[in-house]
RNA sequence: GGUCCUAUAGUCCAACGGCUAAGAUAUCUCGUUUACACCGAGAAGACCAAGGUUCGAUUCCUUGUAGGACCACCA
């Protein structure tokens, strides 16, 4: 057996193999037990596993183990985030290529390759670390059958009414050339310059502070604070924007920061949100100086066609030339930047496609209410994220690797026109018309959406990404709305909360009945992330600790607490694994010739083990029922260390020596049947070394292919066992004695006294006596006396 | 700026308002016993601060301090 990390590796081989081939984690559609769904988020591929999804699914998989165990049938489908931008970028990576630089089919058609050679290596971590999904409940968020959910989702609210197109600033990444979502942005800090420039009023010099001077041929209006004693007196006047000569006018707006800058603000469609807020309201003029492409636009005279970084370099220049520019500071600031490349966000006008949800509001803080949170509290970040929203859901991306959008528009009148059901998935650059001529104009001049619909589009689907492959409808009745979704906290505000709003959409229900929300993994107090180069390597830890030592401390922390890294947490999961094995050996050692029959009687310290037993069994479940999968192991743990080999072997072991035939057989039944109980409460934790001990021992007398297809023990009521505790005690008492004394502790005592004697010597007389190696026990306060104290 | 989480031995963490504050790891001492030195026994070591509620607070409340996260703003 398992003794080096070699043997430890060849175990695991072993049973992810049987696992596999026994189908041990295989959803039975005939089932008549109940259904436990889980729909686990499906991991985005980008590179290899990390050690958060190692962290945070082995959290899920412990539930998963012990639901399995406990009387349900588990639906556990496995999927892969492949779709859209994340995919389109890693290839553009990792393949050198730019897709806009290559047709459109030619691009999908390498992405499509790349993921058939890359998905089965990244899977593979999650099957090393022993993630008990069914293997063949597989999907992707990019293949025909998800293709056909999302587009069907995006007909389904456009006959809702649910999806409206609009003309309007949108958020724009001109590195990706795609429209950007909220939850797409990010905070950025970098360095750029404050800039005092001169504008005209009349004959007066006003000073305008800016750090985007490229945006002055866009400028509608410069703005002050209505109580700006400064400014007042230019109320209702003009100001001439310089370089571009062009006269604007000059308005006073509460929103402006009178201690920021100048305290006066120039306002440039679509500098920022602000900006936009002034255009809405005090209906100016839309002046877009930046295109689509990032570069200046025909407004930007000279600077027209230069990206945006040349032209706020020469703009700056000339203005210092012409002595516009009275100071230039430098100054650190926070931007929006795309999540998925850095860029610095832009606004952009362009017609784009959005999910009406704003209205919703009150609604999804009622919907997120219904769910039940592990931990509860995590509850706040969904209703922060629902109060703040500002935008409805932008879904279109200018994209080539994607889901397509299911549309046609009529180029003559812009009717849209749907593709038909059964025609799903559709590719409109090369699938068939649903219809010959517009309907509405009669034109033949149809043209096809080229847009893709954004990834969280096709993942927010995930429950019935997850039951796709499902076609009988009771049971699909079943598996919705799943039982649990786990996941870890920062994609509640969006993977949580556009699942939820899909589901509520489309079907009026919740996705799921409970949310177990895992924390994440820091290394001294920090966040890990590549940027910050902290990273552990969960393939590395797996080589060298294995995968039962990973998930051992996995389930060291809470649901919903982040848990600090240590690497001798690995160790204490190892050392755990050897002395199951240890154990184990030494109890298979001494059963020899035993057939698993039961004593005529039990002996009492053996009855009052297992009532210590039973009482583990009984908090354990609970715990675990709870997900409170942390609690279960310390507990198990310290019972199997201390109780179990520290004490209990330790009493026994003489009788199993050579004890007389019943109270020896007695021993042997209370061993062969406790470890199998501890096995199994230890199995949803450590499923590969508990799995390979059982089919060593345990599989030919239990005929259950696999531990973890086993029973979960029972319990009985709890019976009083602090008996176990007194014996303890006075063994504590003795070693204490015999360490102080530098005796060894088998050494023999000549007598000892103790309150308790007459509870051990009626009933526990002979084990302590082997255990402690006192010769006499009597009635008195604790005390020994060791033969050379009689000098 | 808003919201949330956390604060306990060198380190990582646990504990219904009530006995000596648990465990892991590191440290020190002892022990080589027919499973295990990846072991056993023992020792030493901690409740962020100030108020409040209470017979009693590490635990509940308030404020502060520190760390972290999410969101918003950022001319």
């Amino acid at each position: 057996m398992a003794e080096n990390m070699t043997d430890i590796k060849s175990v695991e081989e072993k049973c992810k193999k049987l696992w596999e081939k026994e189908g041990v984690y295989r959803f039975n559609p005939k089932t008549k037990k109940k259904i436990y769904s889980i729909d686990t988020p499906p991991p985005t591929v980008s590179g290899r596993m990390h050690i958060g999804h190692a962290f945070s699914y082995s959290q899920s998989d412990f539930i998963a183990r012990f639901m399995r165990m406990n009387g349900n049938e588990v639906f556990y489908p496995f999927g892969t985030d492949d779709n859209g931008l994340p995919t389109e970028r890693l290839v553009e990576k990792s393949k050198g290529v730019k897709s806009k630089d290559m047709p459109r089919e030619e691009f999908i058609k390498m992405c499509m390759n790349f993921l058939k050679e890359e998905l089965p290596v990244f899977v593979q971590d999650w099957k090393n670390i022993g993630i008990s999904c069914d293997w063949n409940l597989r999907y992707s968020t990019i293949d025909d059958e998800s293709r056909k959910i999302s587009q069907w989702s995006f007909l389904d609210l456009y006959k809702k009414k649910r999806v409206y197109r609009k003309d309007a600033p949108a958020m724009w990444c001109p590195e990706c050339r795609t429209g950007v979502a909220q939850v797409e942005v990010q905070d950025k800090e970098i360095n750029s310059f404050f800039n005092d420039i001169i504008f005209k009023i009349g004959k007066e010099n006003v000073k305008v502070a800016t750090t985007r001077p490229e945006l002055l041929p866009a400028c509608v209006a410069v703005f002050y604070h209505p109580e700006d004693e400064r400014y007042k007196k230019y109320k209702g006047k003009n100001a001439r924007v310089p370089l571009f000569n062009f006269e604007v006018p000059v308005k006073e707006d509460k929103r402006v920061d009178r201690k920021k800058g100048t305290g006066i603000v120039m306002c440039c469609t679509f500098g920022d949100q602000t900006d936009m807020e002034w255009q809405k309201a005090y209906n100016l003029p839309i002046k877009m100086a930046i295109s689509a492409n990032g570069k200046m636009t025909s407004i930007a005279g000279k600077y027209s066609d230069k990206n945006i970084k040349e032209a706020r370099k020469e703009i700056i220049e000339d203005l210092k030339n012409a002595g516009l520019l009275t100071s230039s500071v430098p100054i650190k600031h926070f931007v929006n930047v795309h999540e998925r490349c850095g860029t610095e966000i832009e606004f952009v006008k362009s017609k784009q496609w959005f999910v009406k949800y704003l209205d919703l509001k009150s609604d999804l803080l009622k919907w997120g209410k219904e769910l039940n949170w592990h931990p509860e509290f995590m509850k706040h970040r969904y209703d922060n994220w629902v109060k703040g929203l500002q935008w409805d859901w932008l879904i279109s991306n200018q994209r080539y690797f994607g889901v397509p959008f299911p549309i046609w528009y009529c180029k003559d009148c812009d009717e849209v026109i749907l593709a038909k059901e059964n025609q799903l998935p559709v590719e409109p650059t090369m699938d068939k018309l649903p219809v010959s001529k517009c309907p509405k104009c009669n034109s033949k001049n149809i043209i096809p959406e080229t847009d893709v619909l954004n990834t969280w589009f096709t993942s927010s689907m995930s429950p019935q990404l997850a039951t796709r492959s499902v076609k009988d409808e009771s049971l699909k009745k079943k598996l919705f709305p799943m039982s649990l979704r786990p996941q870890a906290h920062e994609i509640i505000s969006f993977w949580l909360f556009n699942t939820m709003v899909k589901s509520r959409l489309h079907f009026g229900k919740n996705p799921w009945k409970d949310v177990a929300i895992s924390g994440f993994v820091t290394l001294k107090g920090e966040k890990m992330s590549k940027s910050k180069g902290n990273v552990i390597s969960p393939q590395e830890v797996l080589e060298k600790y294995g995968a039962d030592a990973l998930r051992y401390w996995a389930a060291s922390s809470k649901l919903g607490e982040d848990f600090d890294y240590q690497e001798k947490d690995l160790v204490t999961g190892k050392k755990l694994v050897t002395k199951l094995l240890n154990a184990s050996r030494f109890i298979f050692m001494n059963l020899d010739g035993y057939k698993g029959e039961k004593p005529k009687k039990l002996e009492p310290l053996d009855d009052l083990f297992l009532k210590r037993l039973n009482s583990i069994v009984k908090s354990s479940t609970e715990n675990f029922s709870s997900y409170e999968y942390s609690k279960a192991k310390s507990d198990i743990e310290n019972f199997f260390w201390k109780d179990f080999c520290d004490n209990y072997l330790e009493l026994i072991k003489k009788r199993i020596y050579k004890g007389e035939k019943d109270k020896k057989l007695s021993a042997q039944y209370t061993l062969h049947k406790s470890l199998l109980i501890i096995l199994k409460l230890f199995a949803p934790i450590i499923p590969f070394i508990t799995e390979e001990i059982y089919q060593e021992h345990y599989r030919k007398n239990e005929k259950i292919n696999s531990i973890h297809l086993t029973e979960w023990p029972e319990f009985e009521k709890e019976k009083d066992s602090s008996d176990f505790d007194l014996l303890i005690n006075n063994l504590s008492f003795i070693r204490q004695e015999k360490s102080k004394r530098h005796i060894p502790l088998n050494a023999p005592i000549k007598q000892f006294t103790t309150p308790d004697s007459k509870i051990i010597l009626k009933n526990y007389k002979e084990d302590f006596e082997s255990a402690s190696g006192a010769e006499s026990i009597n009635q008195g306060n604790f005390h020994t006396q060791f033969a050379e104290d009689n000098a």
